[in-house]
DNA sequence: GAGCGTGAACTACACATGTAGTCGTGCCAT
DNA sequence: ATGGCACGACTACATGTGTAGTTCACGCTC
């Protein structure tokens, strides 16, 4: 559910904790003011977000990038779930219908990227 | 950590406590078979394992298979953290260092029979 | 200047999970 | 037959997390 957190503070950049609370609903997560706000403070503890002061409000910010984000979790559940095969993992995800010809047509294009600057 | 649980019983097909224990152990977690058999109870308490008696032990083996698991997984990433973009991840995963030249040539040629089988 | 509203802090509580010890019982060996 | 061991069941406890109510302080309004 914090990722969800997180998810809501990289589309809106920054945000105080009324804003947190309408992006999330719109993305599905009812939540009440305080709830959003005690996640919030749980965060920063963490050090995923951080805040400044505006007036008597706090302003959020994710501290964590997508990218990094990302590529912690992914890693995870690659070691937790395939044994850190990588390969394992993106069979799966390939074969899996919710990739669709377009995504496959991307994901091409990323491959030819990546070719032709690894050399 | 089930999924490290769910992982050693993909590997072992059937298991019992101490046999998890010792899996787990390669697997790189060091557990009391206390341990063990507490979580394993409670994964079946969730329908993740099942068992049958052999003789006055247990004998464990998963219900979920590696697939639906990963894909369940895979698929609560996907929306909490690209907003049920698979692309995204997908571009996240290939662009990762983690990521090799031979798992790109397996993802092609996945993308390949994909494309054959769906026309 | 006193009340009211607003917002952060503190408190609360249930449930999952990681981790492991103790208990009770049944089986095997002597 | 009996004592010890092996094994599942039960109990325990800290921590994280999802969720939200209550409190306290500050600033604005009349």
């Amino acid at each position: 559910m914090q990722l969800a957190f997180m998810r809501a503070l990289w589309e809106l950049g920054e945000a105080n904790v009324a804003q947190m609370q309408a992006q999330l609903a719109t993305n599905g997560q009812i939540l009440a003011v305080t709830t959003v706000a005690t996640v919030l403070r749980r965060m920063e503890k963490k050090s995923w977000v951080a805040h400044r002061s505006e007036g008597r409000q706090f302003v959020y910010r994710a501290v964590l990038s997508q990218e990094k984000m990302g590529a912690s979790v992914l890693s995870r559940i690659t070691d937790a779930l395939y044994g850190g095969n990588v390969g394992a993992l993106l069979a799966q995800l390939i074969g899996s219908d919710s990739v669709d010809a377009a995504d496959l047509a991307e994901v091409k294009r990323l491959i030819a990227d990546k070719e032709r600057r690894n050399g």
